[in-house]
DNA sequence: TTGACACATTCCTATACAGGAATATATATT
DNA sequence: AATATATATTCCTGTATAGGAATGTGTCAA
């Protein structure tokens, strides 16, 4: 079986590098021209990647006669990190272990130290 | 050009929905025996997810014997984090303004009433 | 109406993938 | 040493890309 499809959920979807730098872009609207002039892909392949980010949910359009206007929906990245925040407590447990590490050993190297 | 590959950064590792659930079970260390038991793949599959997670960072190993043991390396899904976190504040934003939209709702209501 | 412009879609191709089956490797047991 | 157990790797296959080229669709302008 080959990967989900990456229409299929958000984390396919921000997989692709240009799609994170289009979500990044698109904080502030614009339309296809200028995404199009901000990242290094020709047109058809920008309308895809934006077809993509659609599909899930990652962008809305806005049509303004031949120009369509895209901007990011950001609530569509909660999901995501959310999941990523479930792991937070355990990185923070880390983080503690270290300094509490680095600790004992100023401790210990104090007392070599006399 | 085909998707980037699975080794190629914790983005595309953890597109795989199969690959996630390795992560939050191996917050626990387990030996592949455990983790094919406990997610529905043959142990050459788990071995196969294993091996993306590893070259990417997000689990580590110990040797026991003939057993494996992984463990979840839960620094390696910050970028993942802070990635989304970036448009954490656009998203409250977004709520803020369903908040006082409704509020102004309710003001309105009010004002008809008498 | 005829172009011209902005964007979307279709077709094509090389590549990456995920799981199944078979096989290889390493360690433990007898 | 021979065998069993635990895990990893290789080979195979159907599927999903991502970009390029060509084409389709809708809107504005003259």
């Amino acid at each position: 079986m080959p990967r989900a499809a990456t229409t299929s959920d958000v984390f396919n979807a921000v997989a692709e590098p240009k799609r994170r730098e289009i979500l990044a872009l698109l904080i502030q609207e614009r339309d296809v021209g200028g995404i199009v002039a901000a990242v290094g892909l020709r047109q058809p392949s920008v309308s895809k990647h934006l077809r993509v980010l659609r599909d899930v949910g990652l962008v809305r359009l806005r049509r303004r006669g031949r120009h369509v206007f895209y901007r990011t929906e950001p609530a569509a990245i909660r999901p995501l990190h959310d999941w990523a925040k479930t792991f937070e407590r355990f990185w923070q447990h880390q983080l503690l272990r270290v300094k509490e590490r680095a600790e004992a050993k100023v401790s210990n190297t104090r007392k070599e130290i006399p």
